[in-house]
DNA sequence: GTTCTTTATCGTAATATTGCGATATAACAA
DNA sequence: TTGTTATATCGCAATATTACGATAAAGAAC
């Protein structure tokens, strides 16, 4: 047990969940504010800005990349992130389109 | 350690990563598009649907009512779950506002 | 009343997540 | 070259999640 049963789900429902859990940590959230509000894309500013270990900020940006919400470029020894623009619109119309679905109930 | 820095984070970011984790699971992603389809709103109809145990989706319903996503009426001897449709669209807005905030980048 | 049905909750095992110090790696600075 | 800076990854401890069997509670059916 412990180990979610993806395989009597379909694949949409498993990938909208994937991304859904990417979006729902705190600290997450706060790193796409400020990759959105350009105030920060380098590993080293997000660590100062939002005051979590830099191991920490480090796993939680591999995690957004991982999903594909973000990608990375090198920039000599430092690390600029910034929003995948593909990725971000297909996970904003997958949303939208759940909670498009609102009909009344019961 | 293990345990979420919530208090470094603003109650909106706090909100939305709350939300984003009730959506972070396919067993609810799915009961949540069976109550949207109207399908199935009753707690033993999600049982047979969906194929995972009573106690388990009776768990996830609690998940998403904790969150007020859904909510629940007592007809005799069973649950209606219910789309809270207050919530769910408050909900879509704040993650449209988030996706919304896109801007080019680096 | 008794029994059946339905759902919630408890307890527990397996697994995942969160956070950070320590360390490795790679580019820059001198 | 040596030292500095920036980031990734390892390893670990604390906590959370997932799943389910067993049981409790409450209404329905008899």
């Amino acid at each position: 047990m412990g180990l979610t049963k993806t395989e009597i789900f379909s694949d949409k429902q498993n990938a909208l969940a994937k991304m859904a859990k990417a979006l729902a940590h705190p600290a997450r959230i706060a790193i796409l504010e400020h990759m959105l509000e350009q105030k920060a894309c380098i590993c080293g500013d997000l660590v100062t800005e939002i005051g979590l270990a830099q191991a920490t900020i480090s796993q939680h940006l591999r995690e957004l990349k991982d999903v594909g919400l973000i990608k990375g470029n090198i920039e000599g020894n430092r690390m600029c992130y910034c929003i995948d623009e593909a990725k971000w619109s297909l996970t904003k119309k997958e949303l939208v389109d759940l909670f498009n679905q609102l009909k009344s109930c019961c």
